[in-house]
DNA sequence: CTGAAAGCGCTAACAT
DNA sequence: ATGTTAGCGCTTTCAG
């Protein structure tokens, strides 16, 4: 294997260069005090002699990082997924290095991995919390530590923060009025859990739009218990034994959308004839089910937009800027379900 | 806010607690060194004072970060969603911090990412090419850094390097020898591209296949094009057109089948009756589809865990490892499609 | 078992 | 326009 090489650094480029080291330093930044040949020369040296910046040294003077750390609470999810990539698209597009972190829904894991990210000075945090985040303390320290954070979708509870979340309420509203206006009035809700955000917010925009129509509320049709498939087919499951099935049902999550797409097939019931379904999120999957989910569709791309956008503006602004809230608005995306009254159970499939 | 609060130093404990400042970092580390009740001491008043070491420090002077650098060509994509998901898991078992990068299927991209984790001092790499990745100057960069890189599912066609890959041809030649027990002869293979190994590997487990079954090869029937949903629906509609659609078709990844479904709806066609698919790649999509898609099965967790181990290997060990090519065995994953020869054309859906 | 000195590679502040 | 001096916060010798 090569021979062991020695690793190039600035005192290599200014001794063959003649000039001092910090010449070479602010020369490869491109430091206005330094004249274009110099400029010139020094790149082309250190390029040619392989020179590679040390970063942890540079951060280590200059007390700054370029980086960005992210906590989320998954990586293999459509919406995190999809938000995780913008972010590195905009992350790029910026000169930042992302260093992303994910929570696995534990709380104990997140503030492990909030604290790393500020023993490894990232000039700004964005962070989506767990479902089962309750003890804030951890923002505090970083509170403490000036580091400026932005919440995203997943917000604690807490006065004074920069956040960035979706219409929740208002995209559950209009999907649930829209249906309504198709002629529906026996509409489960199918929630995840009301100590997070989302979950609050989406239940409102329920109760709201239901209230604004007249409609009673169903204690038996609003089931809370999860984010995932097996909760959609346990509860649809339930309303079935009981004989209470709704004409549609609305879930917090694409997931628990299809685990009711799973029981609907195993009942032979069709979809949406007998029974029918919308949710709230988007995944790549729900176009090429039979028939195709509709949804409230959360636009990631803008959300991790913005969020770039504005952990940059924090961080380049000397003085603390006012706490901001952002709302993106979702948008009904009408598919193959919630399009059309079903003219009640046929079970004839 | 909150005063103006300065950072708790190394000192600051050694100041408050009447030792040196070695004494607190070596305490701090659990270094033998220190006795017991000293390292007691110096955790707990530590932790009372709200000390948060500096990694970048300690990088500096340690010149081992701890980190792992991880190059992907996609994040918001099944296969490399679940494998970021695993390293993560697999990384914060063992004490390691990733810094995650993506290519977005970018060579230029990709060059910069791996500049960057070097700067970084990353103290080792793990690395899933983009599939436009020709030049391997780069990699050269990284030996001379002396850091450690494990290749994984995608892989440049260098010598000596560690590789992870899974039974490419050997998962394509089982699924494609199951269909021909079947009953099947007319099948066609929608394949990726053969600059990348993955698409080499798996048309060669095809042809392997075929050729074992004394089936002849239809060039007809062998479309190159890509890794999306496009090409598996041009591609289905241009065999359509020709009239020449064999019995089933393998694609060389999920989304190319999704394209196959779609164009399979539009010309009302039914799959697995009138056309039968099966893929290369798991997808949580698979499952909901109509009828739910077979597929040769990559073990992604199976696939991180090594890649951690690997690495970990190599970063521990102060001698060159021996180069290492790992194959991780696929499975045939048999659902809805597949499973029976079906009937030959019928265009009565 | 503890500590003093030196230095990791770089940049900021202040000369010149 | 270029260089000198200090020092970022920590760990690593090596000496006690």
């Amino acid at each position: 294997m090569a021979k062991k090489q020695h690793k190039i650094k600035l005192d290599d480029i200014a001794r063959k260069l003649n000039v001092s080291k910090v010449t070479v330093s602010k020369a490869l930044r491109g430091h206005p005090d330094i004249s274009a040949a110099t400029i010139e020369l020094v790149k082309k040296t250190s390029q040619k002699m392989g020179y590679v910046p040390n970063l942890t040294a540079r951060n280590l003077s200059s007390n700054k990082t370029n980086t960005i750390g992210v906590v989320v609470p998954k990586v293999a999810h459509f919406f995190f997924g999809s938000i995780v990539e913008s972010l590195y698209d905009e992350a790029f597009k910026n000169d930042y290095e992302l260093i992303l972190t994910v929570s696995q829904e534990n709380a104990e894991r997140e503030r492990k991995h909030i604290e790393t990210l500020l023993s490894m000075n990232v000039d700004g945090l964005i962070i989506a919390i767990s479902n089962e985040t309750k003890n804030y303390d951890i923002f505090k320290t970083v509170e403490r530590h000036d580091v400026p954070v932005i919440f995203i979708d997943r917000i604690p509870d807490l006065p004074n923060i920069n956040k960035i979340v979706v219409s929740d309420k208002e995209g559950t509203f209009d999907a649930i009025e829209h249906a309504i206006n198709l002629g529906y009035t026996k509409i489960a809700y199918f929630s995840s859990y009301t100590n997070i955000n989302i979950g609050r917010e989406r239940l409102a925009g329920y109760k709201k739009a239901m209230k604004k129509e007249k409609l009673s509320l169903n204690p038996e049709w609003i089931l809370q218990g999860g984010f995932r498939e097996e909760f959609g087919y346990e509860s649809f499951m339930k309303l079935y034994d009981k004989k209470i099935l709704p004409e549609l049902i609305f879930t917090e999550t694409y997931p628990v959308a299809l685990g009711v797409y799973e029981a609907a097939r195993k009942l032979k019931m069709n979809i949406p004839r007998d029974i029918d379904v919308i949710c709230f999120g988007n995944a790549d999957v729900q176009k090429y089910l039979n028939p195709p989910l509709s949804c409230v569709n959360q636009p990631t791309e803008i959300i991790a937009k913005k969020a770039i956008e504005m952990i940059l503006e924090e961080i380049d602004s000397k003085d603390k800027l006012l706490r901001r809230e952002v709302v993106i608005s979702t948008e009904l995306l009408l598919r193959g379900t919630c399009v059309n009254k079903n003219k009640g159970k046929r079970n004839d499939n």
